[in-house]
RNA sequence: GGGGCCGUGGUCGAGCAUGGUCUAAGAUGCCUGGCUCGGGCCCAGGAGGACGUGGGUUCAAAUCCCACCGGCCCCA
């Protein structure tokens, strides 16, 4: 690919024209504000605060995001069913940590008081910011002995979270549609191994996406309320906030003591169940997805996940109209069993305004075919994600658009991936990583291992804490960076959403 | 939690300081027709606005004041 730099901005030549690809990088909000809107992803002038409507493109990700994880988990043994979005508050305060973490943010709900009605005498219900204290009730009547075990449920739906702040199309929204899984087992190794399998399964479908992203067992003082412990995963973002897509946490018998989740062992004798719950943000993933690999046009959606894959514009020159459109009917006809195919036959706007049409909502290939390609039975392929142009016989059409995919799909990656690096940097003194941090970089520190060091990083390096990597072994090997002791691995910090 | 900024056709945005000239500029997008068509072409015509909402000040409010709603930014 070709760079060169027009203002000092970095732009990529792309096949007889040039598309910038700074402006995320520069004023990340406005673009994606813009991009969400023209792509049409979504539309965040719905009246209510932290309250979006998914457009047609935006949703068609989601739903085919949602189809593939919720495959992986039911092949892994997960069970889908729904609960209700409902609870009342008293079931809600069992767990003490649990409360604490979430009670600021949950809506109440309860019948309209028409005017002139007493007030209602009834205890308004709450709308879930999470599912634990709304399922883990059923699960104590479900099991009752080691063969009811493993328990492992999914649902896709919204949660609710009273967001005050500053709310963010995709990224921090009051109404958030996720998948969560819950999993309840008979043993702490058997929770274990279930915590690695749903970090893969998680993986597996980020990777399918292209998204680079690090895997974050949290601090202790930051893990989900009620967890012995937390896992995250953390995409990078172009204005150096990282996003939190999906999270798996290990509750042990957190909730099960709370819940009377109790089971008669193989070996006699009673115990509470070692469970797990774990969410996949698909807004979140959703928002990674566009603003990992989006330039200045717009999105780049990877092959599979995108609501059009391949559009086909015809270029009608002067009297060969009629030979030209239906040559882009034959090529259209061959590509649309198979792939999400759109033929661009509108006969008011020009060929450019096509191309600039559909790359704002980010179709990864367009077929052009013009007198040209008529003559030679050939099509020239452009692909969105580096511009480039090449021609190729229609014989074959559909082979080759299959591994132009896959390569688009490669490419993605491998940019994000890059990205991610970049992005990544080792800091040796605070001064260096509140700097760093300035700029928008992951910082990687040494560290001590005390809560102590960990905390006080956020007020001299005005960012949080992410954690330390899950899944890598990284030995500390210089002091740690509050304290001067020795280090005992690396904490990542960032801003982040 | 604290502080600041902003809200004008679908979108962007001028006007607001110093109220009257606003029957609200312009651009873009949208619709019609024509001309084009290998990267947003051009020409002509057209539709589209409770100036965020409610209240107040005034002879007169997009413009001044208050509250609310929504958005953005900074600090904790």
């Amino acid at each position: 690919m070709v760079y060169f730099y027009i203002m000092g901005l970095r732009c990529i030549l792309e096949g007889g024209f040039i598309a910038r690809e700074s402006e995320k990088f520069e004023q990340f909000s406005e673009w994606f504000d813009r991009v969400l809107f023209t792509a049409r992803i979504a539309d965040n002038r719905y009246p209510v605060k932290g309250f979006i409507v998914y457009l047609e493109n935006g949703w068609f990700v989601i739903e085919r995001v949602r189809r593939r994880l919720e495959e992986l988990l039911e092949e892994d043994g997960h069970f889908p069913m729904y609960f209700p979005i409902v609870a009342t508050v008293e079931n809600f305060s069992r767990e003490a940590e649990h409360i604490k973490g979430f009670m600021g943010e949950v809506f109440a709900v309860g019948k309209l008081r028409l005017e002139g009605e007493e007030a209602p005498q009834e205890a308004p219900l709450i709308l879930r910011p999470t599912s634990e204290t709304i399922m883990y009730p059923m699960f104590a009547l479900w099991i009752s002995n080691h063969s009811d075990l493993p328990l492992k449920t999914h649902q896709s739906c919204a949660v609710y979270r009273y967001e005050t702040k500053a709310t963010r199309a995709l990224y921090r929204v009051r109404e958030i549609p996720w998948n969560e899984a819950h999993t309840a087992h008979a043993s702490m190794e058997e929770a274990e191994e279930q915590v690695r399998k749903a970090v893969e399964i998680y993986s597996k479908v980020l990777d399918e996406l292209g998204i680079a992203y690090l895997i974050l067992r949290r601090p202790d003082f930051d893990k989900f309320a009620g967890a012995d412990y937390s896992i995250a995963f953390d995409a990078w973002n172009p204005d150096g906030k990282v996003n939190q897509v999906a999270t798996v946490h290990n509750l042990g018998t957190n909730f099960s003591r709370v819940f009377g989740i109790e089971f008669e062992r193989r070996e006699g004798g009673k115990a509470y169940v070692w469970q797990l719950c774990y969410g996949f943000g698909y807004s979140r993933v959703l928002a990674a997805v566009i603003a990992q690999h989006g330039d200045d046009l717009g999105p780049i959606f990877p092959p599979w996940v995108a609501p059009i894959q391949v559009v086909i514009v015809p270029i009608p020159y002067k009297g060969r109209e009629v030979e030209v459109h239906r040559y882009a009917g034959e090529v259209y006809s061959l590509l649309k069993g198979r792939y999400r195919a759109r033929l661009d036959d509108r006969p008011d706007a020009t060929p450019g305004e096509k191309y600039y049409f559909w790359e704002r909502r980010g179709v990864p290939l367009r077929v052009e075919v013009g007198p040209r390609e008529v003559e030679k039975r050939t099509v020239v392929l452009a692909r969105r994600d580096t511009g480039e142009k090449f021609t190729v016989p229609l014989e074959g059409l559909e082979g080759e658009v299959n591994r132009v995919f896959g390569e688009i799909t490669r490419t993605l990656a491998e940019r994000s991936k890059n990205r991610l690096s970049e992005q990544l940097v080792d800091v040796g003194s605070l001064e260096e990583g509140a700097r760093s941090v300035e700029l928008g970089k992951i910082c990687r520190v040494s560290w001590c291992g005390s809560d102590e060091c960990a905390l006080s990083l956020k007020g001299s390096m005005g960012a949080e804490v992410r954690g330390y990597r899950y899944g890598v072994e990284e030995r500390g090997e210089r002091p740690c960076i509050v304290c001067g002791r020795p280090g005992k691995t690396y904490l990542y910090v960032s801003r982040a959403y």
